[in-house]
DNA sequence: CGACCCCTGCGC
DNA sequence: GCGCAGGGGTCG
């Protein structure tokens, strides 16, 4: 579910807990939390170090990439939250957790509050850090983030595949962030179509596309995110993004710029939305 | 690189 | 009952 909007929306709702003691951490289910040794082995069974967790400790920094946050520990330690389709980062006063099915992790903080991490089809998870060195090996082979991408570096990333420019986008080793939703809208936005082969893309096609993908994360972030179905911010409310798509999940129905009927197929085992007018072909690649 | 799998819930 | 859903890891 989340990409960057979303992600980013948790991160900023998840400032409040920054500083504030971490005095206890339940886990419910083992399985969604890897846990990665000193000697980087990573284990998805057995006894977790309470410390890991950032017990005892709390929270100095809040970092996102892509769609990826990490919560630095005053410790040393470090976890970063996967949300994966359905995940979600919820904070409450509540002692009792609303709506506690799926909730698979409980941070109790030392003001009373609970951090949850919540995720129906478990797809996503945690994943705990011994270093700070660990964590940002791991980030560094994300590409670039996409919120501030320049067009430089977007044009780094695309000049190093062949692939579809959306089978690209969603290539987190590639660009960090974008995921179905954005691809598509921010493809829509530039005027090109999904099917053009990332390096063969125009110069000014790419300054377009960075300008693009910018211009529709902001503001989808402004928007605190897409809801569709799952995604709620850690206050239990859902963005309100949805409503300024202008290609996914329109399939079938007008161009809301040219009226003409959107077309959608299936790119990289997702769903691809474009309009055939306002995107047209970049040479005579289009399938179908 | 693409194919396939992980998992639950919802709408048709 | 079936197909589909914002992601991503692993396999061949």
């Amino acid at each position: 579910m989340p990409e960057l909007p979303e992600v980013e929306t948790i991160r900023s709702g998840l400032e409040p807990i920054v500083g504030v003691e971490i005095r206890d951490c339940r886990v419910r289910r083992r399985d969604v939390v890897r846990d990665q040794w000193l000697d980087n082995s990573v284990h998805r069974r057995g006894p977790i170090e309470p410390g890991s967790l950032l017990v005892g400790a709390s929270v100095v920094r809040l970092e996102r990439k892509g769609k990826q946050l990490a919560l630095i520990g005053s410790n040393g330690r470090v976890i970063v939250i996967q949300l994966g389709m359905s995940g979600q980062v919820g904070l409450t006063s509540a002692t009792k957790i609303p709506n506690a099915k799926h909730v698979h992790i409980v941070w109790i903080l030392r003001n009373g509050q609970r951090m949850f991490f919540r995720d129906t089809r478990r797809f996503g998870g945690i994943v705990l850090y011994r270093t700070l060195k660990a964590h940002e090996h791991a980030w560094s082979r994300l590409g670039p983030d996409a919120l501030n991408i320049s067009t430089k570096d977007l044009q780094r990333a695309l000049s190093r595949t062949q692939r579809a420019i959306k089978v690209a986008l969603l290539d987190q080793h590639l660009l960090a962030g974008v995921g179905n939703i954005y691809a598509d809208e921010s493809l829509f936005d530039a005027g090109i179509n999904p099917f053009c082969i990332s390096d063969a893309l125009e110069h000014k096609q790419v300054v377009r596309l960075a300008g693009s993908i910018r211009k529709i994360l902001a503001r989808a972030i402004k928007a605190r995110g897409s809801t569709l179905r799952d995604y709620r911010d850690t206050d239990a409310q859902p963005g309100s993004a949805q409503l300024e798509h202008m290609v996914y999940a329109r399939a079938g129905q007008p161009c809301l710029v040219c009226g003409t009927t959107l077309r959608s197929t299936r790119m990289a085992q997702r769903i691809t939305c474009w309009c055939p007018r306002c995107q047209p072909a970049c040479t005579e690649q289009e399938s179908e």
